[in-house]
DNA sequence: CCTACCGATCGGTAGG
DNA sequence: CCTACCGATCGGTAGG
């Protein structure tokens, strides 16, 4: 059994698991360290401070939902289809992160000040995808509600966001049903 | 200025209160004493612990949410009039006890066993509420879509639930547009 | 990555 | 509700 020193990104990696799992002030940097293997005070020679893993794994989460977003965007087709991406880009980002995606969704509010506003604007930026989308909708018909985008897409992300929370890789439902009932519901609710 | 003694429903609605800004570890019982004009260690003249105050929030929680549940089941109607009760039910409660509902809904994994059993069981009944009138729906024609009622009831409750993150009691948005846009939202969803 | 620490803070108690 | 603590744990540093 060959034990290799552990990489900063492996430090990264196993803090998003601890934070995604007992939240940020729920994990200890010896809590930390024993997952490694090491002790708590080794990790300073990984990293400057514990903000600063929390910072790193919520910026990996921010630019991994940016990324599915810019992409679900430059879909051809009708809204509905860069609808159908956009949801499709989520779930792919939560089953496939679902530690760095945990812990963007519930552990950004308590990244200080200074590392906040990037992730809000992320965040803000994401929606606004969402907005764009279901405004398209309205003009190229796919999407004809006359409910308010805004409100629209803070529902339709309440459900994406919540995903984290009950689904379950080894569950009867697989991915692609996933999306599809998703998709489903969201179609037929702007209809 | 008569300044009183705390009671322990004070020092609970207090803990409800910083729980839900701040979460159960990023909360100290010296926090809590400042919140109250006294000082940590006198926190234990009302309670036994810290994990018996968050029992004490959430479980209070359970409570109000469980009784707008068996109010919106009881209501005479179409199963479509219940499940505008549920919904109804659900930001009255929100919006009234928001650090309460904050605290149950945010919190309860961070209960010790012994106290999270009851929670989860009340969690479930919460959620059959919801199964059993888009169910009820499907016999009466008045939710008639073709969507299994187990995830038809978990998006549902995920947009309810997220309401608390983003909704402001000051915006636009008041209280009974917020109800009628879930509300048709949902319906709309569902056929 | 470890040894050996640091001061600060944690939840909680004894006794009034 | 305060005084005066307790042992444990916290994030972090110096030096190797």
């Amino acid at each position: 059994m060959v034990t290799t020193r552990n990489t900063r990104a492996d430090v990264i990696e196993a803090a998003g698991r601890l934070f995604a799992e007992r939240g940020y002030h729920g994990t200890s940097m010896r809590d930390l360290g024993k997952e490694l293997g090491l002790l708590g005070s080794s990790l300073y020679s990984h990293v400057d401070s514990k903000q600063d893993l929390l910072a790193e794994v919520v910026a990996e989460g921010a630019a991994l939902f940016d990324a599915s977003a810019r992409a679900a965007l430059a879909v051809e087709g009708d809204a509905a289809t860069r609808l159908h991406a956009l949801i499709a880009g989520h779930v792919a980002v939560v089953v496939d992160n679902i530690d760095v995606a945990r812990t963007f969704l519930n552990e950004a509010r308590v990244l200080d000040p200074g590392h906040r506003g990037p992730i809000v604007a992320a965040r803000d930026r994401y929606e606004e995808a969402f907005r764009t989308v279901l405004r398209e909708g309205r003009s190229d018909g796919s999407l004809s509600a006359d409910i308010d985008p805004k409100i629209a897409s803070i529902f339709i992300l309440s459900i994406l966001n919540a995903v984290e929370r009950w689904y379950r890789t080894d569950g009867d439902l697989d991915r692609d049903q996933l999306v599809a009932q998703l998709s489903r519901f969201a179609v037929a609710a702007l209809n």
